[in-house]
Parts: structure tokens; sequence; C-alpha cells
RNA sequence: GGUCCCAUCGUCUAGUGGCCUAGGACGUCGGCCUCUCACGCCGAAAACACGGGUUCGAGUCCCGUUGGGACCA
């Protein structure tokens, strides 16, 4: 896979800051002396400056290839692209496929299907944990020979027991440290653990929710390094991270809990501690975390069901973050507007009817051209082989105001392509009734001379057959527009019969007016 | 069970102590426009979870309660 999937978004350059670094010794004290910790004016203030000052972000999206790319990984892709794009730092993809049992190459396709069609353009990698494991290797063996971690033979039966006995006597279920002080080798199914500090506090910063505190005493000697000798996840995390210069983690708050272990090991390694944002889950209807059981949860089956990437892009960011009332964004909106202090703290219920809203303007909003991109493999899904052009075009503009998406929009255009070979029964009951056939003629006759062939003429076909019959424009318009359609619902007559020219116009208001005087004995 | 996170209309949200009689959007309902359906426009119903503090003043800051969620097993 190429490294840039759309240069169009790659307009970003590297901006090297000149301003002195004064924010280290930036004192903010109140007049009482306390410090504003809680003021998230300054708070922001003081990262922005941070952020222009000395480091443009790199961050990364890092998903498990276990499945298909789902709402929710798309949306935390999303803000980490976004956040590099705006902040015009860098953005890397990483596949965390260490579960050799449940990773498929199928899932790592989908993912980058997924993004590709997201156009969400990565700048470094993709990296493979499954070709790192060297690289964690000697991170624990660094960890070891330093004695911050040590080999641990206890079974995970007496593991197990530990965790009874501890709940049982109303103690934190966690390791006991039997091995602690053993100073044991390797050996066959001997598992690596890192020595936690017993007493203390470790404090998460994060720029979404502030500070979040744990006490040392909650967490145990956990394990860098399983019995089969592959790390861990919180231990391969953060190698990866701080190998590839990663400094601001955005991902989802399911992944808060894990943060002091994975701070512990940056600290134990002297690594720079990147910063981290931790972003709201998204919930289903039930407000339960979104799951497979609450209908597609895929990225691709929403272009499936006709969504414009951007659109989904728009919905997804604003559901957790805000720029003042906006709700309509385009792709450049976002970047340059995207700002992670405005990235809420709660929860957000995924609502499908939005996202529809949401795709009808983003449709309305778009060019003919960039949507018959879009609309043309539908059509052909339909039978149609439409070919990009001016009579495409002319047909979008018709159904643009009309169409939901990408579906809607074909189904309403096949009627442009394929004349109708029946009418509507319920339109053929109400409007081709005796007498509708002469309309039809006269209205044929009429257009047939239209010149030039534009809206002010046929408006002027129109009111002439109006005026003679003394009938209502809505009595002259039905017919005609289930003989041109063959259905009583479609766009304005004068913008369809313009789109479908004189000659296609013609040829089915003389079939139509057959079907009638046939079907009438 | 323990730890942590979260809390404004049904839903997404605005809100950075006074501009709040709480604004916008989706959805719902009513109306206008009108050749059908849409689009567009106008209008309505609809929320600060509860209880204490701090403050001249709290949706906003603090504490507690309740409710929801995540993680660890």
């Amino acid at each position: 896979m190429s490294r840039n999937l759309n240069s169009d978004f790659r307009f970003h350059l590297l901006i090297f800051s000149f301003f002195p670094v004064m924010v280290k010794n930036f004192q903010i004290r109140q007049n009482n002396g306390r410090y504003l910790q809680n003021n998230k004016i300054l708070r922001n203030k003081i990262n922005n400056m941070n952020m222009e000052s000395n480091k443009s972000p790199v961050t990364r999206f890092a998903p498990s290839p276990t499945g298909y790319l789902h709402i929710g990984g798309a949306r935390t892709a999303l803000f980490n692209w976004l956040h590099a794009r705006h902040c015009k730092g860098k953005f890397i993809l990483r596949i965390e496929d260490t579960d050799t049992r449940r990773s498929t190459k199928e899932s790592v396709d989908a993912i980058f299907e997924a993004m590709k069609w997201l156009e969400m353009d990565w700048d470094e990698g993709p990296y493979f944990q499954s070709k790192r494991i060297n690289i964690y290797r000697e991170y624990i063996r660094k960890l070891i020979d330093e004695n911050k971690a040590y080999y641990c033979t206890c079974t995970s039966e007496q593991v197990e027991a530990m965790r009874k006995k501890a709940m049982a006597t109303g103690g934190k279920p966690k390791y006991d440290g039997t091995c602690r002080e053993k100073g044991l080798g390797p050996s066959k199914g001997a598992v690596v653990r890192f020595r936690a500090p017993i007493a203390g506090t470790t404090v998460v910063r994060d720029e979404i929710r502030g500070n979040i505190s744990f006490d040392n005493s909650e967490i145990d000697d956990f394990i860098i390094q399983r019995s089969d000798g592959m790390p861990t996840y919180n231990l391969a995390v953060v190698v990866d991270d701080l190998t590839m210069g990663v400094n601001m983690i955005i991902r989802g708050d399911d992944h808060i809990s894990n943060t002091p272990k994975q701070i512990l090991l940056y600290e134990a390694f002297g690594a720079d501690m990147p910063e981290f944002g931790h972003v709201p889950m998204v919930l289903g209807h039930d407000k339960a975390r979104l799951s497979k059981r609450h209908g597609a949860m895929s990225v691709t089956a929403y272009r499936e069901m006709g969504f414009h990437p951007d659109a989904l892009l728009n919905y997804l960011v604003r559901l957790g973050w805000s720029h003042g009332d906006q709700e309509f964004f385009t792709r450049n909106d976002l970047i340059e507007k995207f700002d992670i202090s405005h990235v809420g703290k709660s929860a957000g219920v995924f609502n499908p009817e939005k996202l529809l809203a949401i795709n009808a303007e983003h449709i309305r909003a778009t060019t003919e051209d960039e949507l018959a991109v879009h609309l043309i493999p539908f059509l052909e899904e339909r039978g149609i082989k439409a070919e990009a052009g001016p009579f495409l075009n002319s047909v979008i503009k018709t159904l643009k105001p009309r169409s939901k998406t990408f579906i809607e929009m074909a189904d309403s255009a096949v009627f442009y392509f394929i004349p109708p070979e029946t009418y509507e029964e319920k339109g053929v009951k109400k409007f081709f009734k005796p007498g509708a056939a002469d309309l039809i003629d006269r209205t044929c006759a009429g257009i047939e001379n239209v010149e030039p062939f534009d809206k002010p003429g046929l408006e002027d076909v129109f009111t002439d057959i109006m005026e003679k019959s003394e009938l209502k424009f809505g009595k002259v318009a039905q017919p005609v527009r289930l003989a041109l359609s063959g259905k009583t619902v479609s766009p304005g007559i004068f913008e369809m019969i313009e789109a479908l020219g004189k000659a296609e116009t013609v040829a089915r208001l003389k079939n139509a007016a057959d079907f009638i005087r046939k079907q009438q004995f």
C-alpha cells in the first residue's frame, strides 16, 4: 500500500516555529497563589503554545485487524487524522496484529479500503506489530537487565487463586509478587512481569479530561511478555509509540484504565511522555457500547448504503466535537477548524437519522461532476452503463434536492435511462383517463415546436394548453409526469423534460398516448 | 466486587461565573411555497438528574447522592 492515498489533502507543510520556549517557565498563579490547574482557557492556551513552539504532533491510528473497520474505529482514526492535519503534524497507521489467531489479511485489507474510501491518508506506515517482535524483545530485555522487570513462573491457576484469596479478604485482586524478588532466569512457561511501584500515584495528563490520577497500589506487577514469548498489549503499544515518535495519543476512553501502566513503562524506559486525549465512546440506541447487534457498523457498509464519505466524516466528528453551532462541515472546514480542546467528554448515541440528514446536505452541496463519480457504480448495479457527462449531470441536478443517499438517487434516476414500459397503476387510474391521450398529443406537438428548448419555452407550451383546455397546471402536468417517468413522483416537469431532451420526451409522450388508447377498449 | 470516567430537549450539541426567560441541529407536530415528491421558509412542543455548599450571582466551581458507561478479572 502506498504511503499517500490522496495527495490533494496533503497540502500541509511542516512549520518550524521560532518562538522561544518560554512555556516551561511560565508561572501561572492566581492572586492567592493557588495554581490555576483547572482553568480550561489557560490550559488550552499553554497547550497551544506548546504545540506551536516546540513540537508538531505525531498521531497514530492503531486498529486490530480482527474484523472490518467499524464506525467507532473510524471516528478514532478521524480525530487523530484531523489533529495531525490541523496542526500540520504527522499521522501514522499501525496494524496491531499480534493476536495471530484473530488477525486476518482480509481485515487488514478491509481497513485499508475503508481508510481509502474515507480519504484519510497516512504519512507513515502501515507498520505491522507482527514484524516488530524483535524490537519488543529488545525493550523487554532492557527492563530485565535494569531490574525493572522479572521472570515469573507462577501458573495462571496460582494467580487466579491469589486473586480469589485477596478478594475474599477484601483486598485488591492482583498479583501478589511471589516471584518479584526471586531473581529467576528465563525458563519454559515463564512470563515477564513489570516491577510496578508499590506506593505513590500515577497521573494521566489528558487533553480532554484534565488530570486523572491512579493510586499505584491499584497497579500490580502486570505481565509484559507472555509465556509464549509474545509481548502484551501494554508493552507493545508503548514501545511502538515511543519508537515511532508518537507524541499525541488520541484513542477511546476505554483505554483510560490501561494508561497508568503505560505511563509507568514510559518512565521505566526513560522516554518522553506523550500527551493523551481520551475521546468518549460511541453508543448504540440503547446506550450500550456500539456493537454488531446495533446494525450496520462497518464503514464500508455505509459506502454500500450510498453515503458520501465526507458526510460520514462530518457526522462522526460532530459526535463528540463541536465548533459552536456549526453542523455542516466540508473536509477542508474540518481540517481548518478541528481543535481537540472542543472534544466533549460524554459518550454519544449513534443516530442513523441524523447521519442521513447530513448526507442529504452533503449531496446538495456537492457538484454534479463529483456526485457522478459516486453515483455511477450504483447505476451499474441497476444495469445502467452511465458515463460522466452533460446528460448524467443534468439528471443528477434534478435529483440532488430529493435524494438522501446515492441509492435513492440511483433508484430515482433509472427512468431517465430506461423508458417506462409500464406505468404506475394508481397513476394510470387517476391520470390516464380517456381524453388524456389527446392532451398528451397536444403537449407533444407543442414540445416538438419549442425553440429554444428551455424552461421559458416549455412553460409557454403548457400555459397555452392550460388556456385552451381550461385545465389547471396540475391536470396537465400529472399525465405528462406519468408518461415520462412511469411514476407519479418525479422531479419537476420542466427540469425533467429538459434533462430528457426533446426527442426522448416526444417519443415517451407518443408511447404513453398509444398506451392510453390501447387500454381504453 | 474494585478502580476510573461521564451527566443540558427523545438524539447530537452550544455553554470557558453575569451576555441564559438556556441557543442551534436531527427527529416529531402545525403552517407557507407548490405540477407530484422533495428542497426551501415560518412556527410549536421538548432539557440544565437530585441534594448540599462556595459566590452579590451557579447550567458553569466544590462535595455528596443517584443513574449510565469503561476497564480489571
